[in-house]
DNA sequence: TAGTAGGTTACATACGTATTCACTGATTTA
DNA sequence: TAAATCAGTGAATACGTATGTAACCTACTA
């Protein structure tokens, strides 16, 4: 049976311990050297009083919240999922908590949106994911103030914040390229969310894959999706229609892939024998799937656990040198069973 | 440009309105009269000043942390998920913030990992989600302390503690009738997880029909699944590799019909032309994939929703009368494109 | 007119921690 | 040997809000 400790204080300790507050705060924070002596007092004392820190108290002494802001826009995207749980377990890790921001389309002004929640919950600082992290609106708000701030995978990077990211161009580059090699030039392309970044690196890497071949890429193998499962199939399905249909699909992402594979079920299409399909960022989707999801690894919990390393280092003052402000993550290929050489 | 504003206090309105902190605070938590002027008049400052109230000294203050946990098993898990948002979305609706603190199965010892969570974090209140609403370990370690909780979807009712749920017998019972009237006989089943008490409520639901109308269950008809899509894959290839294969399947959750879609494919077996399949929750992937999930609806949103209302209530001690603390909620089936007449 | 009840406001203190400043005794430096 | 540095510690105060107690005012009653 649980109950709810009539809350021994630091003064409590402080007398236990024989010593003053001052010293039980310092050896709760290990920061200047107190004597082993006094420290394994306290320490005991601390024990037996079965003592934790009220974090009111501390926040307001110290006005540090100990909050982070992770922004974002769609829960239900594997990706911001994956996201979600890296950071939160870092942020855990470092002694933060997070608050959960989702800015998305029911909010009719973005940056007022934003104040009000800072203002409301007062975090130390901000996470910002896509697409937020290249929103010129929240960019420019927050330049000016003092928050810090780091961002996920943005693609401008004049802004004074760190991030991480990955070189998505690249990376749908290599993917295109692994489609070609497997035999296929007739590719189809579904493009994700416009306000993402990463659409348009990954549509960029995918035409400059095919150019550098001397492939043609006729307009109607591009198509435009939102990054969800229905547009996805929605698009998938205009692809499979066509007269001269194409004999692989990347997805800018899973969940669109993964529509593919259900349209191409719909359709009669078996994959990857009658049609091949990839897609982008191994989000937890992919693999649980059948058939299991050729695609591109982002390693999303690292980037998270990165981002999160950033900000902390960054409100505790530690601005290591060492620690490069600028991250660029690596990526690899999951060849799995989407996809047939022809 | 966003600048944290130099922070005004209460003390800096209750001078700018020319009254005392005291009236201040009462004008904003309006609870006891005050005069309708000077009501005005602090309104006024506060805009002025764009004074916010100071989270962390009002939490020290009044010893309330405005704080809920929120304890969940498997955040992948559609379900979940919903229940998260819906929670989240009220909790911020009546002013408090929630902790999100997942015991899945890496914490060897779950009771002593909640009573540091919740020291660490001084919540005033939990919200207890699947399987943790019947993990007597848990409930016991509650039940004596003051700790307000509340409990979505429990089994057992004999704990002290106000909960929301539905009849998922009743709901299982509803949906598997159904299936009968559309002239299946051989109904296969895949079970959930047995820490879940909506696991043996929905497969007793489903036995009682099939018995209730003289339809016999051969044991091989019956799947042990974990609620993942894993699982339900793996339940789903069995129940097809039988020599009698059921002409349908009722999966207990979505997650897992989904994978019998699935699998379904792999095996080339059309759904519902070939076979047919029915979920229980209506969680978002139902309508994602194709084709749509007959499935059963639970109002996950309401629910989680009422909970939160009903934790609060507790919490500002407006324990309504009116307000049961009990609550069941109606479902009702949602009967789209898996399920074939025969 | 005095008394009274009820509505409205002011003062002062508590909440538990962080932190500035000052102090001691010990060790090193010139 | 005197001065300077330094590790280790303590006392006291600030942080911003909530709230108990007491005082105040208004209007109404007797």
């Amino acid at each position: 049976m649980y109950k709810k400790n009539a809350s021994s204080t630091m003064q409590d300790v402080a007398k236990l311990a024989g010593v003053s507050m001052m010293t039980v705060s310092r050896v709760l924070r290990n920061e200047v050297k107190v004597k082993e002596n006094t420290k394994k007092k306290v320490m005991d004392a601390i024990k037996k009083l079965e003592y934790t820190p009220n974090i009111s108290a501390r926040s307001l002494a110290s006005s540090k919240s100990h909050l982070i802001a992770f922004l974002y826009e769609n829960p239900s995207e594997g990706y911001v999922g994956q996201l979600l749980i890296g950071t939160m377990k870092q942020a855990q890790v470092r002694g933060y908590s997070l608050v959960l921001n989702n800015l998305d389309g029911t909010v009719a002004d973005v940056s007022s949106a934003l104040r009000e929640l800072l203002e409301a919950s007062r975090v130390d600082g901000i996470i910002l994911t896509p697409p937020f992290s290249d929103s010129e609106e929240i960019l420019d708000m927050l330049k000016g103030g003092h928050l810090p701030t780091v961002r996920i995978s943005p693609q401008r990077k004049d802004y004074p914040f760190p991030f991480v990211c990955m070189d998505e161009t690249k990376a749908a580059f290599d993917m295109t390229k692994y489609l070609i090699d497997q035999g296929h030039t007739k590719i189809g392309f579904i493009k994700g969310h416009p306000d993402h970044a990463g659409s348009h690196l990954r549509y960029d890497g995918f035409v400059a894959a095919l150019k550098a071949q001397g492939i043609e890429l006729p307009d109607q193998y591009i198509e435009q999706g939102m990054f969800n499962y229905q547009s996805g199939f929605a698009a998938a399905e205009k692809l499979m229609n066509l007269k001269d249909r194409p004999t692989a699909i990347f997805a800018a992402n899973d969940d669109m892939a993964a529509a593919t594979l259900s349209a191409a079920q719909k359709h009669h299409l078996a994959v990857p024998e009658a049609i091949s399909v990839v897609g982008f960022d191994d989000a937890p989707i992919a693999t649980s799937i059948w058939p299991r999801l050729t695609t591109v690894r982002q390693p999303i919990l690292e980037m998270a656990e990165m981002a999160t390393d950033l900000l902390v280092d960054e409100l505790m003052g530690k601005r290591d040198l060492d620690k490069p402000r600028k991250n660029t993550m690596d990526y690899q290929l999951a060849i799995r069973d989407t996809v047939q050489s022809l």
